[in-house]
DNA sequence: CTTAGCACTCTCAGGGGTAGAGTGCTAAAG
DNA sequence: CTTTAGCACTCTACCCCTGAGAGTGCTAAG
């Protein structure tokens, strides 16, 4: 994360205080309230120190006569102070887990998760399964409906299941299914599923292949199955309404407009899967603040998220939530969620 | 629904009228306004008839001096006569049809039908699956998985497929969960899931059951299975975004807070169903305005709805808005998602 | 029953005018 | 060179007032 060695300690600290401050009240933070913070400098002292901050950037004011606010900058140096503090304490609490080993599939957990996340840090959450590449193939099987139809069943390491139904453009006998489906997991198993529905596309084109006739309708069944499989990685999101909460409050910056970009964000979800492929880093927490976002709409925002994973697959879980949030509760709630997510993951390998 | 056999026809036109405008205006409708609508009579009349419309319950004004708003009655009169003028000429377009083809999983259908719903009526639009009582069972699979694992696939009528991991007890021979499967599937065939569940529970008190050791293992495995799946029907909702639209508009009953309780409603699903189970006719489209609700908080809102069908579930398609909505763009919208809905399902029986 | 005319009421937008908060600056003190 | 007290200055938020405009209800005549 950026460095900010040129900040003298005393001026960092007072930052730090007027952030959480600001985060709290949600109004300007003023030279006389700070006085009274222990600092054992005067309010005049403390407006020099807060016009050298204003300089460099950490602050704002809205108006010539109003107190301090801090930038996006601002946010950034006590984030960075923050993560940098606490070494990893987060523990997900017992009924938090209780609560998501009820989940009957790994679909189910995640958006427990997503509601957990978002109860535990008062805003938007999110969690994200693994996108299809991460994801490698345990095993398929076909189960011949009514009809002609027939359902293809699909299992990723890790327990995700994920099942879809198919127009069998041909017949097949009773058993043929069943050794098709052998086939196929033999010979593509520990695939990823991209890589499957690659491989698959290929052999198709082989011109031996389509000497064993067994092999080649097997492979065409693969293919329809692949066709669209599981190519959007499966988003939940909970907790909009306590979005709300923050837009009637004290901050200005929260207007209704930057709320819809939200909730537009939020019903198309490719957006946050793109958004978080973009900054997430595969170790730790990965926090972005309002305009560090490339999106413009974004620029109100912050995101804190992080990856979990069970040595196979790789997803995420996070907030969302307005540039002024908690965030040491934000942080607290996506690290002990998405260490919740990899314990339940590891304990069903 | 009410009748209004007291009203003259011209004070219902009036009316009528009336409300069209406030709906697309979002402002009091004066009288000198109405007057150059084409009806004939000068604004002193209309203003008799507005009085004589309030002291009916019809509609009221805001203040003194401002024209009139329609009230919950207002807009139930109105609706009545749009739903007994229009002949049920509503078609889903080919487009729309064409995007609900693309999905491969009847929950992917229906959450495509929540989506165009919304896109339609520009309102929040919802679709829900069969809950469980209505959903017969159509087959039931178990493919054992690593680690003592076992999915679960049920199939039910009109090609609902969830799935479900569970925790075996037991070890089972090869052939064994075959065998289950094949028993269970005889049985209970046919019969509603919570029936399922109640059978299946049944037989496992009865003493006899104890002597054929694969039946009753088979019947363990079935009262896990069905131990909590489908119970709460499964709901899609989308347009959360357009809610905000109007928001921002002229209506002065749309607050924040009432918004929050719609979001609200959409987290936990389980509301939203319970409100249809309460209002909604199996037949045609249902209404409910305003304070027709029974719960408090849902005053501000308007339900346009349906149920769909293919013979045998029956599940529900609708949008919710404030109350001053285009109900005919609503209704039109309500019913080609339903009558295409259906004709889905029926096409995959 | 309809309509013109009129007095009446209420809202809404704009214009001072003031209290209060908070700052920056200056000059003195440590 | 840093801190601090004092003070003038600026800007906002709120309140009160006013006038214009919109729309009504009522009355009396057609």
């Amino acid at each position: 994360m950026t460095r900010h060695p040129e900040l003298p300690e005393r001026d960092r600290r007072i930052l730090g205080v007027l952030v959480q401050a600001y985060i709290e009240q949600g109004e300007p933070v003023s030279s006389l309230w700070l006085a009274g913070r222990g600092f054992g400098v005067s309010s005049a002292t403390l407006r020099n120190v807060m016009a050298r901050l204003e300089e460099q950037g950490y602050v704002r004011q809205p108006h010539t006569s109003a107190g301090r606010v801090p930038t996006d900058q601002g946010y950034r140096l006590y984030v960075d102070q923050l993560l940098a503090e606490r070494r990893s304490s987060a523990r997900p609490t017992p009924q938090m887990e209780a609560r998501l080993r009820r989940a009957g599939t790994v679909g189910d957990m995640l958006s427990h998760v997503s509601q957990e996340v978002a109860r535990a840090s008062h805003q938007v959450g999110f969690a994200i399964a693994p996108a299809a590449e991460m994801t490698t193939l345990e095993r398929l099987d076909f189960v011949p409906l009514d009809g002609g139809k027939l359902l293809v069943i699909v299992v990723a390491a890790g327990g995700h299941v994920s099942h879809k139904v198919v127009n069998a453009s041909e017949e097949y006998a009773p058993g043929e299914l069943q050794q098709a489906a052998n086939y196929l997991n033999q010979e593509f198993k520990g695939r990823s599923l991209l890589d499957v529905r690659r491989a698959v596309l290929d052999r198709l084109q082989e011109e031996r292949t389509l000497y064993d006739v067994l092999m080649a309708r097997a492979l065409r069944l693969a293919s329809t199955t692949f066709e669209d499989i599981d190519v959007a990685p499966t988003v939940f999101i909970q907790g909009t309404s306590l979005m709300l909460d923050d837009v009637g409050g004290e901050d200005p910056e929260l207007t209704l407009s930057t709320l819809r970009t939200l909730l537009k964000m939020i019903e198309e979800k490719t957006r946050l899967v793109k958004l978080l492929d973009d900054y997430i880093s595969t170790d730790g927490i990965t926090i972005v603040i309002g305009s560090e976002h490339h999106a413009p709409d974004l620029q109100h925002f912050s995101l804190v998220a992080s990856t979990y994973s069970d040595g196979h697959n790789t997803g995420a879980v996070g907030v969302i939530g307005p540039t002024r949030m908690r965030y040491s509760r934000a942080i607290n709630a996506v690290e002990s969620l998405s260490k919740a997510i990899t314990r339940m993951v590891k304990a069903n390998p």
